[in-house]
DNA sequence: TCCTAAAGCATAGCAATGTTATGTATTGTG
DNA sequence: CACAATACATAACATTGCTATGCTTTAGGA
């Protein structure tokens, strides 16, 4: 009953995007258009707006967090994974700083919320896992426990990619999760010893 | 040989600034000027232009974090102290979230790094005090134990200002703190009770 | 004490931004 | 096959940060 939107254009404006910011181009609604044949207004057929472009190149950003930490494959070692994936957390903001600086742009709006939270469960499955192989105490709430690993893992990603710390201060990343991990029950020199395994940003 | 700047016109737009941040209305080069009798040329007299005006914003933020750790009085337990300062960090990114968001804007320029250097230097020697207590290990390094410390402040603040995390994740300092600092040396339970005290975000 | 030059500051216009109004072309559906 | 809804282009709009220009003020040497 009428003309249908092409999904292309709507992933190739978001890829568009995420390429201009990487090459820390300014993203306009003309710049963003120009050369690909499209006016102004698919921004709107698309996105309803800028602010909706913007909103999808977050969720970009979510995705492309989502595809590395499926890079890291379980291991028998749970508390080396935990690490592994921190250290994929940091692999993905310091690879794409700009995409990650806005990942937390505008109050975190996304479209879909549930990506955020998928990201987070994959923490929450592998402290999971650790608990059934007896590494962590049964009182740890693997909730708990993920989410403070991701702040240690945001902390860092941010004070380097936003803020004022050198890359070598992912080195801090190491005793900063042993000290969680040991405190959640494991053993102190086994910890330390799976999460340098891990630790690979 | 000619007229000379009112310094009271600088901290008056950066206050107005502050203030519309606040109140979340939008600070444009019209709208901060308007009702202060200046014209727009007062923006570019005093700073140079808007990016010099954001410039001068973050630098506000730092001062007035710098004001919210000096109310952190030194007690004779130097690791309450540091969860203290830990809190007071956490206490004024909650107050003033926009402002603490736009401290980490624009890659970190400050017109005075010392500012940021300063701050974190306040923690570098509450760690040298616990030290000298006895409280840590001789084999700590207090820039890199602090710098840690900064990291789990600011991942919090950054995860709850900014992203999606609900206020009461403010509780995840304490087990945070207790964790880093029992395995810079402290005694568990000792340094457990210390943070508890001095975590009153 | 003037005179002068440099700097503060206002006015007005500029290019670029995001948005919207309007018209045209396309295509799924009855 | 006809129609209507939707994609999409064109063009105008208000608002943005910025700059060119000129007037006013004032510090500092004669």
């Amino acid at each position: 009953m009428a003309r249908t939107k092409d999904p292309t254009i709507r992933s190739l404006l978001i890829n568009r995007a995420a390429q201009m910011l990487g090459a820390r181009e300014p993203i306009t609604l003309r710049s963003l258009v120009a050369g690909t044949g499209l006016s102004t207004m698919a921004v709107y057929t698309y996105f309803g707006g800028m602010d909706g472009l913007w909103k999808a190149v977050r969720q970009e950003g979510f995705t492309r967090l989502a595809a590395r930490l499926d890079e890291v494959s379980p291991s028998a070692d749970p508390v080396r994974d935990l690490a592994a994936l921190g250290a994929a957390y940091l692999s993905n903001a310091l690879a794409e700083p700009d995409l990650y600086r806005t990942m937390f742009d505008a109050g975190f709006e996304l479209e879909d919320a549930a990506a955020a939270d998928e990201a987070l469960h994959r923490l929450v499955h592998a402290v999971e896992r650790a608990k059934a192989a007896g590494r962590f105490d049964h009182g740890v709430d693997p909730l708990e426990l993920a989410t403070q690993s991701w702040t240690i893992g945001h902390g860092l990603a941010s004070l380097i990619v936003i803020g004022p710390l050198p890359r070598q201060a992912l080195a801090h990343g190491v005793p900063m999760l042993t000290a969680l991990f040991t405190s959640a029950g494991d053993d102190p020199g086994r910890c330390r010893r799976s999460v340098e395994r891990g630790w690979r940003p």
